[in-house]
DNA sequence: TTGTCAATTGTCAGCGACTGACACTAGCCT
DNA sequence: AGGCTAGTGTCAGTCGCTGACAATTGACAA
């Protein structure tokens, strides 16, 4: 069971959170030091470092959640699909799971702010990728298992995802720049995008 | 004509690089303190920020050349080449450019030992991919110009981009995970991988 | 209930990256 | 030779982050 100290620790941790994304998202991240929010929460700026690693790690907190619950969407896919084919069903379909869980840390419209906020603060932008780098790394490793390959003599498996994450990417980014911040547009983008990637590689774009 | 003051400048701007890539691959990154580097060329830690935005920069400074030199390279290719090819013959020719114009700022030798830090350093590394988001833009941009698209309306030229650029990471990686870091090496690596793309992407494994 | 133990927190001191202000030095140009 | 200016060093200060130590507060048994 809870016991009150549990509580209690929850309780900052989530304030924390919830204060650091706010201020992150207002005034910018760069303009936001940590004993602002410190501050906002009524505790030390030790106490902070307690909680989280670093001013950048507090900013990852929800996107770390829904990184691990895309991993978990890509090992759940059937073993009849098709690598890239499980990959896309598992972004499709993961999207709600996503909203779910985020809604149970922050609400989701500050999710959303956070994550464009990402997208435009370059020390941000460099972390998420660098985040982006390991995940891609085990769904690899994932893929591999499930196709009875071997990720480091069969290049197969890597480039694949990484693949994906780019188009996953230029995705995210389009998304991020226009104004339709729902659900159904971000799955019908990546869709589209998808679709589009064999004519972008070996299509003669001219010819449309 | 360059005067005595230039010549002062530009000699001490290739002693701080020189000095902080040879620290940096030594004693690592992290490890390694602003104030040792300018110490190690006996100016001031402010003169050094004169010179270098940041302890980034210094570490990025030959990789900018080379980033440029793969821009340049992609823009002088033929009219007649199709997008990915011309992009895979810009890198595949693009190498020993890359090595001429890099020994005139530092050994290549260093800069491939330089190459490996940033890639074993978290720290490097996110700050690498965020500058080849940077790199990918511009030639989607020229891509787009070259092929007659609008870059912001067919996402064709990003999507091609950042497939390449998603197989050059995968290929860098184990290239700088193997041991033979000769021309060759990289370019039989390069052109095997990217041969390999379509398989990866709609072949089934299994079949193999 | 009370006292002990352990977890949590605040305070303080300090490092390293980085910046602005100001004075000083050294190359440039007449 | 002497004034002008670009380049440099020094100093003080901010911000992210960490270790050490003391104070506090919840947990749990006597």
């Amino acid at each position: 069971m809870e016991t009150l100290r549990d509580r209690k620790k929850r309780h900052t941790r989530e304030a924390l959170l919830r204060a650091a994304l706010e201020l992150f998202t207002t005034q910018g991240y760069e303009h936001t030091t940590v004993d602002e929010i410190a501050e906002a929460v009524d505790v030390s700026q030790r106490t902070f470092f307690r909680y989280f690693a670093g001013k950048e790690e507090v900013a990852f907190a929800v996107q770390e959640m829904t990184e691990a619950l895309f991993v978990e969407s890509v090992r759940a896919r059937p073993a009849h699909e098709a690598p890239m084919e499980a990959l896309r069903q598992a972004v499709l379909e993961g999207w709600e799971a996503i909203q779910e869980t985020v809604e149970s840390a922050v609400p989701v419209e500050l999710y959303l702010r956070m994550y464009r906020t990402i997208e435009s603060t370059p020390a941000l932008l460099a972390a998420h990728l660098r985040r982006s780098v390991t995940t891609e790394e085990t769904i690899a490793r994932l893929l591999a298992e499930r196709e009875g390959v071997d990720v480091d003599t069969d290049p197969r498996p890597r480039l694949a995802v990484a693949v994906f994450g780019g188009v996953m990417r230029v995705t995210e980014r389009q998304w991020c720049a226009g104004d339709d911040f729902g659900l159904e547009a971000i799955r019908r983008l990546t869709a589209s995008y998808l679709d589009q990637l064999g004519s972008a590689l070996t299509g003669n774009w001219r010819a449309g």
